[in-house]
DNA sequence: CGAGCAAACGAACGATCGTACTATTTTAAT
DNA sequence: ATTAAAATAGTACGATCGTTCGTTTGCTCG
């Protein structure tokens, strides 16, 4: 009568609330700012009580910490995960790239990516959340930064040049893209920043011979 | 007894006061936002009531509008005309973005650029304000563009590019700086972005005869 | 100087915010 | 089926939001 150690059970009620208010939250959040984002608006919106939304949090500062773990999954599943199969070395950087890009082109959440959004809007504001979105700023940054790296080691590269700068500069490119979208409507942002994104490695790459 | 055509008397007490407001309001919105700017803190943080502060725009909408226009001003005058000394072509480029990394490296606004924060808080919520924010947004996008085409034609940059394209770029390379000081507090970004604005427009220049 | 108007104030409005409590319902394990 | 626990709902609180209104202050100009 052994319960199987590895339970194939759905979660639990709570469990499953909690990711479809999350669900919503991060969407809305995408769009309204996670501060925002109102309590009484989120419940409202997934028809439940304010009450019994609030529980699962116990406050906001909890709720917003909760949406940026979330999106940062979102994030790991959309961008990260899937440029981690492309071969290291330039490839990889040229993956992450596209990735961040499409990611944000297909509109993943609402207001276009979460995290660019959050940045922006607690960039000057102290506290938990603020940390943990440019925790994750600073993890995206080194992905690229060691990627860079990394196609330097294998010889793809140019190895004079510091990898750091390299992954400012793309994630600039690459970036301004969302705002373009977002707030000029600007659809051929996103190939303008392929193109730029390009034409950087390329300018870099150690050149082949055939 | 004419009156003098070019008052130089003072500016009547309403002005004066409503100028005071937006040079706090501006400042503050730069760092909480224009939503989170808030009639009852600013008029304490002015000592004087809500209503009286209230009376000079009539909502808050309006506030929000005046603010943009206010710091529209400070932008031209910190970024647009000291660039605009520069001779036209190549020259005015560099100086285009050596003026607006200069503006926010200085923190002409405590909350970094204005419009970078006013852009990431609209971008996704019609209105007025967002359209005076994209507008001033578009402007700043085509001085770059017309920038560029003009140093296009005086031949000192390579005919075959997009001028749209370089200003997307430099843009791009540019405003990033702000964010990472804001959000990551790397001070080091100002100067990854000069190099990688110098870097850009270098590789696109027309080699100049010796 | 004094009339008239613009500017600032104080108090109050209804709405909504985040949060705290208690009660009720629903779930999960025996 | 029973029961303890977990999840949700209901209600209310104090604070603060944007806004309105009537009054008072103080500037400005004939």
């Amino acid at each position: 009568m052994m319960t199987p150690v590895i339970a194939e059970t759905a979660a639990p009620k709570g469990e499953r609330t909690r990711r479809a208010i999350l669900e919503t939250a991060v969407d809305m959040a995408s769009a309204e700012g996670l501060e925002g984002l109102t309590i009484g608006r989120l419940a409202s919106g997934l028809e439940m009580s304010k009450s019994g939304l609030f529980a699962h949090f116990g406050s906001k500062e909890e709720l917003q910490l909760a949406c940026v773990e979330a999106a940062r999954e979102i994030f790991l599943s959309e961008v990260i995960r899937p440029a981690l199969r492309a071969p290291r070395g330039i490839a990889r950087l040229r993956a992450l790239c596209e990735q961040w890009i499409s990611y944000a082109e297909r509109k993943v959440f609402r207001g276009g990516c979460f995290f660019d959004a959050a940045a922006a809007e607690f960039d000057s504001r102290p506290g938990e959340v603020r940390d943990r979105v440019a925790a994750t700023w600073r993890d995206w940054l080194a992905m690229l930064e060691s990627a860079a790296r990394k196609a330097q080691e294998v010889g793809e590269l140019d190895p004079e040049i510091d990898p750091s700068q390299v992954a400012y500069e793309l994630n600039a490119l690459v970036t301004a893209a969302n705002r373009s979208s977002q707030l000029l409507e600007d659809e051929a942002a996103w190939n303008r920043a392929r193109s730029a994104a390009r034409r950087l490695i390329d300018s870099l790459a150690v050149a082949r011979q055939s």
